[in-house]
RNA sequence: GCCGGGGUGGCGGAACGGCAGACGCGCUCGACUCAAAAUCGAGUGGGGAGACCCGUGAGGGUUCGAAUCCCUCUCCCGGCACCA
């Protein structure tokens, strides 16, 4: 055994300096592990075992960068301590892992370094299952699932020609978002930030016009607000919900003025100010600009246009850009009260949202107030504020009011008018109530070799067919060539490209747009319950039984990308009848952000990493492992401060040392009251750690191993001598308790203390309520709120002599100083108040 | 600007409306040691000799009682940002 003893006095007295070195203990039990059990906490691919909880708990896979930094052990303990936890509470686990294994990385290493991007990614992947393992997790690795693997890709190409049936997916000449230093379109999710910039480089994209494939997201917009039933940060709710950004109101059409067989909708939340409309507005590139344009404004809008697209290239969208515009001469004509409104174009209405058209009401939208202002628009109020009383506004007035200037609908307040309205446009065939959202649909086509390719093929005669399944997958060709450009691979590789359509075997050209990896993370959950599947994507049978995921864990940065995706494909899946649940992740759970020592994020550049190898070469896994639990709640993260580890070493010390001195125990149990002490401390410490494990609150169930370690160590003082069977049972619990925080320690405790099998298999320990529920409970006495005295009362005692208790109390009658008490508040068990005042 | 989440000792952080600061780091003192390290023990929010008084960003409110609930303000962090 790594036991090493130095100082070597009786063991009975204090201070025996008995330690443990880490490292000779942890690699004794990781090689027993890779003997027993190559597999993790779910032994093999399998069902559930009947009549046991099924339990998926799951952690976002990693991106195989080479580097297990000390990020994914935050990211990664917790969650493995919480599994562990779970299976000795004796639910059936499946812990499993794998890599996010396609994306840009290592096409950029390919091009800098000319190393394939499928060697790269091979070799870090390599190099991370041994830092994974190091982990001391219990991953179940014959589960594991690899994105760039055909066999897994091969899915992704199938999935998508399910979607393609469906409609789901389709393809879309459209304006659309390009990162320059990627060389790649993205999705409107992936571009970030008020100078709109890549998510994953930080570069400011550009818009190009393209021909590019999306997913239909937008078609479950809906469903996806539907939090219900999810147990979701409220932040990332909030965050979902803004995004999808819903919102109703009515759309409705202006007919030009001499020219009624044109018309243009526009689309408002606000129909009640619809009497206060000053001119509309469209969008510079609505396609109606071209014919209502006046010759005489002709020019003036042309250049317009002009403008706006280059700008819209360049320094598109600068938040608080002044609102500019040009009149086009043409009038339209109000639906209601047949009045002539200019139209003008100006780029602060957007083409892609809603219509691409707006009635301006200057009163009542502080954009089409600026916009008034700038080009001496009129301003009529429809909606007074209370006390309004006439006269030119200074600003927007946009909360509701009482409707003025407004026909038929003058008096009435603003939040009925929108309804009377809206009725009143549908009943007269005018307009219609519309629901619109901020939310795009999904563009996945990436100008990349390293992802999945789009399985379709263009053929001159046949035009978009669709690659048959039984041709799947297609493969990346394994010679591209990685040009400095950037410039897509696959579009210069001609074998890949041209091929026989598959619908007429004349001469066709593939797609050479590969997908978006986070198609590859939208359903490997889904992937984790059969993984050799090799005719379908996933077992239903085992997707019936594990899924959906019961924990999810993870960072907070793909509220609006994986998670809603992923969120997406569950409920595509379930309407193609492959999957029967609508929801993949019910609980959800993010953890913080480890920084540096200096509160900054981590990075090679501010020299601030902190390298997990160091650490637990000087001070083993377990310590490392339970530091990063200890740190503080596990959503919080927070900067790394390296004296803070010496907190855990020293519990782990003294857990062990403790075991070590149960192990010496007899079998007898004193069963007295000291003996009842010591064992009311083991089993509140049951209760506390339970309940924070359940709370995800690690490091206040660890604050409560210590604090078992100081009592036990107070009472061991105390009762030097034979120790009684009660100090056996502490290192059973010790050792148990330990097992999911440090599990090599653990198993080395259990082992000293002669018990049989291993600590992992064992059951979580259970707390006796008997035990804890004691005859005689610290009592607090107030006077007006004040601690004034404390003490020792029965628990059962009622209400009455309690009340008799503090009015008794020498303190208290000092403290009221003659004064009568007006009331006492009794709150058994807890204290009284004795109230002097009124 | 809008929407979330926060502000508690020197530091990380605890605290079902009921003893503020659990637990740890650091620091101080003591034991052991020739010495140091390690270990063990005691102390550690501020003021006061003391009984006590003051303390959870600021101010107000509800309550017998507020870090916790409500209102106003302030600062910090995160998200969104012309979405009509």
């Amino acid at each position: 055994m790594g036991t090493e003893v130095s100082g070597g006095g009786s063991p009975v007295t204090s201070a025996p300096a008995v330690r443990y070195d880490p490292l000779e203990v942890e690699s004794k039990w990781r090689s027993r592990w890779a003997e027993a059990s190559p597999g993790g906490l779910g032994a093999g691919e399998r069902l559930p075992v009947p009549g046991r909880r099924k339990h998926y708990a799951l952690t976002m896979f990693p991106y195989p960068s080479g580097d297990l930094h000390i990020g994914h052990w935050f990211a990664m303990v917790p969650a493995d301590t919480h599994a562990r936890y779970r299976r000795m509470e004796g639910d059936d686990v499946i812990f499993p892992m794998g890599f996010d294994a396609f994306g840009l990385p290592a096409e950029n290493a390919a091009i800098r370094h000319g190393v394939h991007p499928y060697r790269w990614t091979i070799a870090n992947m390599e190099r991370m299952r041994g830092q994974l393992r190091s982990m001391g997790a219990a991953f179940d690795w014959d589960r594991e699932v690899v994105t760039c693997d055909p066999a897994y890709y091969r899915w992704n190409q199938w999935l998508f020609l399910r979607l393609y049936e469906k409609g789901l997916a389709y393809k879309k000449f459209a304006p659309v978002d390009f990162c320059p230093k990627c060389n790649t379109t993205l999705a409107r999710e992936q571009v970030v930030g008020v100078d709109r910039s890549c998510e994953r480089c930080d570069t400011p994209v550009i818009r190009k016009d393209l021909d590019q494939w999306f997913f239909r997201i937008t078609a479950y917009a809906d469903e996806l607000l539907d939090f219900s039933g999810l147990q979701w940060p409220e932040r990332v709710v909030t965050m979902q919900r803004n995004w999808i950004g819903r919102s109703e109101g009515v759309q409705f059409a202006f007919s030009i003025q001499d020219r009624p067989e044109l018309r243009f909708e526009v689309f408002t939340t606000r129909i009640d100010t619809v009497y206060g409309v000053s001119c509309c507005v469209l969008a510079p590139e609505h396609p109606l600009v071209e014919v209502i344009t006046t010759p005489g404004q002709r020019q003036a809008v042309e250049a317009y246009r002009a403008e706006a697209s280059r700008r819209s290239e360049i320094e598109r969208l600068a938040a608080d850009r002044e609102r500019t515009g040009v009149p086009t001469g043409a009038m339209a004509r109000h639906p209601l009260t047949g009045e002539s409104i200019p139209i003008w174009v100006a780029d602060y209405v957007l083409a892609s949202y809603g219509t691409g058209a707006i009635m301006a009401v200057p009163a009542h939208d502080e954009r089409d107030f600026d916009f008034a202002r700038r080009y001496g628009l009129p301003v009529p109020v429809v909606v007074a504020p209370a006390g309004y009383a006439g006269g030119a506004p200074t600003h927007a007035h946009t909360e509701p009011g009482t409707m003025v200037d407004s026909g038929p609908y003058s008096g009435l307040s603003s939040e009925v008018a929108i309804e009377r309205l809206a009725d009143d446009f549908e009943a007269r065939g005018l307009g219609r109530r519309q629901v619109n959202y901020r939310l795009r649909d999904w563009l996945i086509s990436r100008q990349r070799y390293w992802g999945t390719p789009i399985p379709i093929v263009y053929c001159d005669a046949c035009g978009t067919v669709p690659v048959p399944d039984e041709q799947l997958p297609v493969r990346l060709p394994e010679d591209a060539r990685f040009l400095p450009t950037g410039e897509s691979p696959l579009k210069y590789h001609e074998s890949f490209r041209n091929c026989a359509c598959p619908r007429c075997g004349g001469p066709a050209q593939r797609e050479t747009d590969t997908m978006d990896t986070f198609v590859d993370s939208s359903w490997y959950q889904y992937r984790y319950l059969s993984p050799h599947c090799d005719d379908r994507p996933f077992d239903r049978a085992a997707a019936d039984a594990w899924l959906p995921v019961d924990v999810y864990t993870g960072g907070v940065e793909h509220a609006t990308m994986h998670l809603l995706y992923t969120r997406f494909f569950s409920k595509a899946l379930c309407d193609l009848g492959l999957a029967g649940f609508r929801e993949p992740m019910p609980r959800l759970f993010n953890q913080g952000v480890i920084l540096g020592e200096n509160s900054e994020k981590m990075s090679k550049s501010r020299g601030n990493v902190v390298n997990p190898d160091d650490l637990t070469a000087r001070y083993g896994v377990d310590a490392v492992r339970v530091y990063l639990m200890f740190i503080g709640p596990w959503e919080a993260g927070g900067p790394w401060n390296p004296r803070g580890i010496e907190g855990p070493v020293r519990l782990l010390q003294r857990i062990y040392r403790l075991c070590g001195q149960a192990a010496t125990a007899g079998s007898v149990a004193a069963g007295d009251g000291e003996g009842r002490r010591l064992r009311r401390a083991v089993h509140a410490a049951i209760t506390a750690v339970t309940a924070d494990l359940e709370r995800f609150a690690f490091n206040t169930a660890i604050a409560s191993l210590m604090t078992l370690c100081n009592e036990a160590n107070g009472w061991l003082d105390a009762h030097p001598g034979a120790w009684p069977a009660e100090v056996a049972e502490l290192g059973r619990v010790l050792a148990l308790l330990l097992a999911p925080f440090a599990p090599h320690l653990a198993s080395e405790c259990w082992e000293m203390l002669g018990q049989p099998g291993s600590v992992h298999a064992q059951s979580w320990p259970q707390a006796d309520a008997e035990l804890l529920a004691q005859q005689r409970i610290p009592f607090v006495i107030q006077v007006d709120g004040r601690v004034r005295d404390r003490v020792e009362v029965d628990a059962d005692a009622t209400s009455d002599q309690l009340r008799a208790l503090a009015l008794e109390s020498p303190r208290v009658q000092a403290a009221t100083d003659g004064r009568a008490p007006v009331r006492v508040v009794v709150v058994p068990g807890r204290l009284v108040n004795v109230v002097t005042r009124a």
